[in-house]
DNA sequence: CGTGCAAGCAAGTGGGTACTTGCATGCATT
DNA sequence: AATGCATGCAAGTACCCACTTGCTTGCACG
């Protein structure tokens, strides 16, 4: 019974939070929003703050981050729908992220658990390129840490801040997963998007094709 | 006379309001910190929203983004610099475009100005790509507005989330310029330092300039 | 039918916030 | 010495905020 108004409550704060922040979030608009007397609110659960933490710790549970399991025949399919999954992913809590960030040194504690998807992501990454290597795929002598931590950033600033600033993000959004992976995969030295028997006669000439 | 108090006000404010936000940023707060007494304030900007306006826009105008004017001998010093210029600028700024930008939503009009900065500063960054690229240089198939963009997001991510998310940016903050240009001109296809010929022995000695 | 519980409603409390007003004070210029 | 000006100070206004209290209403379950 309950469970119904709390959750409405949730989502309600959810919303205004993600506009308005933590200070903007006020318990007013908080229960108009989710159309509950404002009194319900404390009732439920105790504070302003006991409330909005509760919804982020509820918003970073459903936050696992996708990890890449699949093989090494094609990189760039792999890591493309990894990509593309994660990015949907950050989208879809793009307000929230910006907002609990940016007030990160108020309220450390959301900020570091907001932070650990990110973390796992880019660990996995970082695991099948050295598998890559390992295979002889990828370039031995490329700096796998820094063009994963750039291509993460990438992830980051599109999900945040497309809808901001979108002149800073030429692709169209469909089509950005692939444009990112293409030229994170030329970064870490694969060389084309198919495995390694064709990898030979690709360095001698130069390159074909370009998807 | 007044300009001294105007700046003492104009510089609390920055502080107050890139630790706290724009709702944070109470009057109290910005004239104590600002040690004049809190009529003052209203006296000389009329209102809150005005004074925090004029804030931003001094802190914008003291914005201007380095250019790339160099010529094509040295890429990667030469990006490398203009990289370390604009990492140094964007962290002087880190704190009060964190909140500017997780507040777009509410007050449109002074992110906007904020990103023009980054806009001249990728412009400028694939233009001068764009010479190596018809200087043969560069790889004429590479995706530069894409690897851009992500350098682009790599060095909003480093100077406005480092010190927030430390684990994300494994390189030091002095070697994170040279990693980024080495990155990102390995995902266009500048393939070493130098120019052809020198190449060989570019690869063997890696790098001798710090700075 | 009656008891209990979850929710709504109206009102209030104590404190904060932006902003105003009226007055006193010191300092420079004439 | 007198005038004007920039600033400080104390107090006040009107509103917003988180949170509380006391009461009513409706619904479920014995």
């Amino acid at each position: 019974m309950s469970d119904e108004i709390r959750n409405r409550i949730l989502a309600a704060a959810a919303r205004v939070y993600s506009q308005y922040g933590f200070r903007g979030a006020t318990t007013r608009l908080i229960s108009t929003e989710a159309d509950v007397n404002e009194v319900t609110l404390f009732r439920t659960f105790g504070s302003k703050a006991d409330l909005l933490a509760a919804m982020l710790a509820s918003n970073v549970t459903a936050n696992s981050a996708p990890t890449i399991t699949g093989d090494l025949s094609d990189p760039a399919a792999e890591i493309t729908a990894w990509c593309g999954t994660l990015l949907h992913h950050l989208r879809g809590h793009a307000h929230i992220i910006r907002k609990t960030i940016a007030e990160a040194e108020e309220r450390p504690e959301a900020a570091c658990a907001a932070c650990e998807g990110s973390n796992s992501a880019s660990e996995s990454l970082i695991l099948y390129v050295e598998r890559l290597r390992n295979a002889g795929i990828a370039d031995s002598e490329a700096d796998v840490a820094t063009a994963v931590s750039m291509f993460m950033s990438a992830m980051f600033g599109d999900s945040l801040y497309r809808d901001i600033i979108p002149q800073a993000f030429p692709q169209p959004v469909e089509d950005a997963p692939a444009k990112y992976v293409q030229t994170f995969l030329r970064a870490v030295g694969v060389r084309a998007s198919l495995p390694v028997r064709t990898r030979q006669a690709k360095v001698a000439g130069t390159r074909r094709r370009t998807r």
